[in-house]
DNA sequence: CATTGTAAGATTGTCAACAATCTTCTTGAC
DNA sequence: GTCAAGAAGATTGTTGACAATCTTACAATG
């Protein structure tokens, strides 16, 4: 007699289950703005448009509330996550940090000649991205290819799912950071040095490289949304106070 | 008109809520190993124990799924949350990180001396303990006080609840790094170091100062699971394969 | 004796209705 | 005209029942 009775096996669901369909559904209008930062989401307008019942509805918030995407608050419903500047910087320290434990990881692992050939070549596209003027869409979406192939190369699954969790959260915001060909010349840079350390096997510099590369897209988008929230804020002349 | 029209007042729920409740109750059970790791959580049994319905729940089998605590497989059900040691390490690995951030955010914050004379009021009981033989377990009680006063002092809600979380997963095995006499001493020389760099507003050496300690905590922890797995698989003589 | 197919039981998934609470609109008083 | 109190509507929280799926036990077959 084996001594797993109860142990269930780790099966990966074949089919997504319904709550999940809903999240996913869901998250795209969020993650696309359909849904802006602030709006409410409804359990009987939501399970009215996909035909089911509030059940299952409710159990997709949670996911959603999981991965930072809606707030739930007791008795008052679910809503868009509407994040402070001071979140959004906190979000971004946290990044920082899983970033670099990431790819340090990924620097140290043995099995990293595998996925080398991909970063190297996805650098190259973002190296001649950043020479051309006006690539900005193409550019953040290289970026973003090349952190799903960092992504697929990290072993902990953990990891891998607080990271992508976080990106989520702040991927309206990255891409501000990356608005300026000044600041897509500073960002090559860096995954060039990072591509760099990882060929190299030295953690310790996919680490710090990983970490600074955050930071400075960090700043870039927190200065851009200052600038954006305070000509947001001056509608008419009314909240002149200073004179 | 203010333009909050949709913008729902964050408040805190004053009384907690019956999935929280359940929860709470449920984790209670869990990381004290009443249930033990692998063991299935039936929803019918939890229900009719509480004596209300099965949808609470289920919300509480998810809010114990969001803190890493349960595992729930579709159209499987519920377990409690059985980490590998592979596992256990990532977890450490990401607990050092961000306790790294952290500390590094409090020596940063002018608003520390607040909590300052508790740190040292803390440390100076735990440097007692250390020289006093036999006393692992208010040892570790400390050790949870000083890491509360920390939490407290925290001012990010995200790595605060993030913090918590993996705490929770990992406080089986946090204890199993302190259980030495010389383990504990080297403990308290970090504890030290980390709080002299507090109040130094020191950020990039409490920063380190804490990587250090989570990573040897890690090492400890690691290894004593190697060994107790190790003695857990060889019950009989069966598996004696190195004569 | 091992293996596979089947059936019964158990468990999770979903639904619709009811209860409790919150929000908003109306009404009245000052 | 402004503010407070109350009622009506809307929304979330909870429940019990039914459906779908999984597990387990048993029997038939090689």
């Amino acid at each position: 007699m084996p001594d797993d009775m109860t142990r269930l096996p780790e099966a990966a669901p074949l089919t997504q289950s319904l709550p999940e369909q809903i999240a996913a559904r869901l998250s795209e209008r969020i993650v696309g703005s359909t849904y802006p930062p602030g709006q409410r989401i409804m359990e009987q307008a939501v399970a009215a448009e996909f035909a089911v019942s509030r059940g299952p509805v409710r159990e997709a918030l949670r996911l959603l509330e999981k991965d930072g995407l809606v707030t739930i608050l007791p008795r008052r419903g679910a809503q868009v996550t509407n994040l402070s500047i001071a979140e959004v910087r906190e979000i971004f320290d946290i990044r920082a940090m899983l970033n670099g434990l990431r790819d340090r990881l990924i620097a140290e692992d043995p099995d990293r000649l595998r996925v080398l050939p991909l970063l190297e070549a996805e650098v190259a596209t973002l190296a001649r991205l950043s020479r051309a003027p006006g690539a900005g869409e193409d550019y953040v979406e290289a970026v973003s290819r090349l952190n799903r192939i960092l992504a697929s190369a990290t072993s902990s699954r953990r990891l891998r799912a607080m990271l992508g969790s976080l990106g989520l959260q702040t991927l309206r915001y990255s891409q501000l950071g990356l608005s300026t060909p000044q600041r897509r010349k500073q960002s090559v840079q860096h995954w060039q040095r990072l591509v760099k350390a990882i060929r190299d096997g030295d953690g310790a510099a996919a680490e710090r490289v990983a970490q600074q590369r955050v930071q400075d897209s960090r700043d870039a988008a927190i200065a851009q949304l200052q600038r954006l929230r305070l000509e947001a804020a001056t509608p008419k002349t009314k909240t002149g106070g200073a004179a």
